[in-house]
RNA sequence: AGAGUAAGUCAGACGGUCGCGGGCUACCGAAAGGUAGCGUGAGGAAAGUCCGGGCUUCACAGAGCAUGGAUGCCGGCUAACGGCCGGUGGAGGCGACUCCAAGGACAGUGCAACAGAAAAUAAACGCCAGUUUUGGUAAGUGUGGAAAUGUGAGGUAAGAGCUCACAGGGAAGAUGGUAACUGAAUUCCCGUGUAAACCCCAUCCGAAGCAACAUCGACUGCGUUUGCCUGCUCGGCACAUAACGCGAAUGAUGGCUUGAGCCAUAAGGUAACUUCUGGCCACAGAUAGAUGACCGUUUAAUACAGAACCCGGCUUACGGCUUGCUCUUUUA
RNA sequence: AGCGGGAUGGUGUAAUGGUAGCACUAGUGACUCUGACUCACUCUGUACGGGUUCGAAUCCUGUUCCCGCUG
C-alpha cells in the first residue's frame, strides 16, 4: 500500500465530489489525483460490530485492495466504506465487490 | 443411565505461496532510509471501568478538630484493597455443596400508609366491685408484615407470671477456643420493627489523570526592559530592531515496557501465601492504530471476543475436555 | 482511551419508600344536517436482572442503551 488517507477533510472531499459505487458489502468512493501515487482510506463504522468484526472487515478490504493494486490505471484517491452486511463474509465476496466497483470506475483495466 | 455439585485445564498444531508491525546483526548510503538474514508479534476475560497500587504533575511545616466519602463477625495472607484463604453465626438444599453490606435500635432523632380500640408514655368497647362517675383489671374484640411471652392447671369479686409444670426469651457467665463464638450452675419474665432512614462507634482516605507529564524547534500573541504623549503617578500609543519571561492552541520526540516478572525443584503452612536454589528474558509495544488471504494434513478445536501507561483483584460474556463427590432409577 | 450524567404511556413532563399523576395524541359515545370546537368515558407505564424492606419508580448492586466533556 503506497499511502493512506488520514485527514478528515480528505474523506469529506471524496464523499462530496468523488464517484460513488455502492455494492453489497462495501461502498467505494474514488477520484483522480495528480500526486502520482494512489492513496486509500478505509472506514468502518460502529454499526459493523465490535472491535473484532471491525478489524476483520478492515483486513479483508486491505487484502483485496492489495491483490488488485498491480493492475491500477493511474493515480487515485479511494475511500472504501464497510457496510454492516460485511460481518461474517469471506475474502472472495469482498474482493468481487471491490473489483466490480473499480472496473466500473475505470480504476483497473 | 439420568440429574446435580465443586475444582482444574485448553483456547489449536504443522507445511507451502504472497503480505503487515517491532527488535537484533550485516551491507549500502552524508543523512533520511533501503536490502538481506535471524528470531518475534492479542486474552481468559485484552471487555465493563467497579475497587486497590505503581508512575507523573499540582497542593502541603507538624498535629488535632470539623465536614465529606468508603469499609464493617473473627484470625491470617497481601505492596494495597471493597480482594483471597481458614473459621464462627445465620439462610437454602434429601445430599454433595452453595449464599450472606453479618458492628450498634440501653446515645439521640425520625418513620411505620390502609386497616385496627391501640403501631409505642397502651386502654376505646368489655369484665368485676361500687352506684353516676370512682376504683381494680388486662381474659376477649373481623385488622395488620409486626399486637406486648405461648399452652395447661391452680387461683380470684373479676382478672393477672399472681403461683406451678412444660416450652420460649433476656441477664449472667463456668468450661473450651488466639479470637469471633460456645454456652454449665444461678436468676428474671423484662414493651416491636427499621441503620441498603438520619445517626453513633471503630478503621482508612490530599486532588487529578499518559489526551498526565517532560524536552525540542518554528509561527503568532502578551508582558517587562525601550521610545513618545507630559515634570511625576495612572493610562494610552509604537514596536521597524534587540534582550528576557509567560502562555491558550499546533507539530515532533520521549513517557512505552524488566516487572510487587515468568518457569522448574525443594522447604514451611489445613489453605491463601511465603522463602531458598537454578534458569529465562526468544515473553506485543502499534500511533487512523500491525496477526491477514489462499491451499493441504490433522484434530474435540468450535463460542465469547482485539492490547493502547503498567500491575493485583472483582463483575459480566462464552465453547470444549478431564477429574472428584452427591442424589435417583435399573441390572448383577 | 480517560471521565461525568441519564432512562417514567405514542410524545413532553411530575411524584417525601405507602392506590404512578398532568397535558397533548389515539379510540368510543354525546352535541351537530355534517365537520371542527366542546363535554363524558376508555386504552396505553417506571429500560432489564437480582437484593434490602411488611411494601421499592424512589434505597443498594450488576447488565443494556443513550447523551455530554477532554481531542
Amino acid at each position: 500500500m503506497d499511502n493512506t488517507l488520514k485527514l478528515n477533510k480528505d474523506f469529506k472531499r471524496l464523499y462530496y465530489r468523488g464517484n460513488c459505487i455502492p455494492c453489497h458489502n462495501v461502498v467505494v468512493y474514488a477520484q483522480k489525483n495528480k500526486l502520482g501515487k494512489t492513496r486509500v482510506g478505509l472506514t468502518c463504522g460502529k454499526s459493523v460490530g465490535g472491535a473484532v468484526l471491525r478489524n476483520r472487515a478492515k483486513r479483508l478490504m486491505r487484502e483485496s485492495f492489495r491483490t488488485l493494486s498491480p493492475r491500477l490505471n493511474g493515480s487515485f484517491d479511494i475511500v472504501i466504506v464497510a457496510r454492516s452486511r460485511i460481518s461474517g463474509k469471506k475474502c472472495d465476496e469482498v474482493l468481487r465487490d471491490i473489483k466490480y466497483a473499480f472496473k466500473k470506475m475505470g480504476i483497473i483495466i
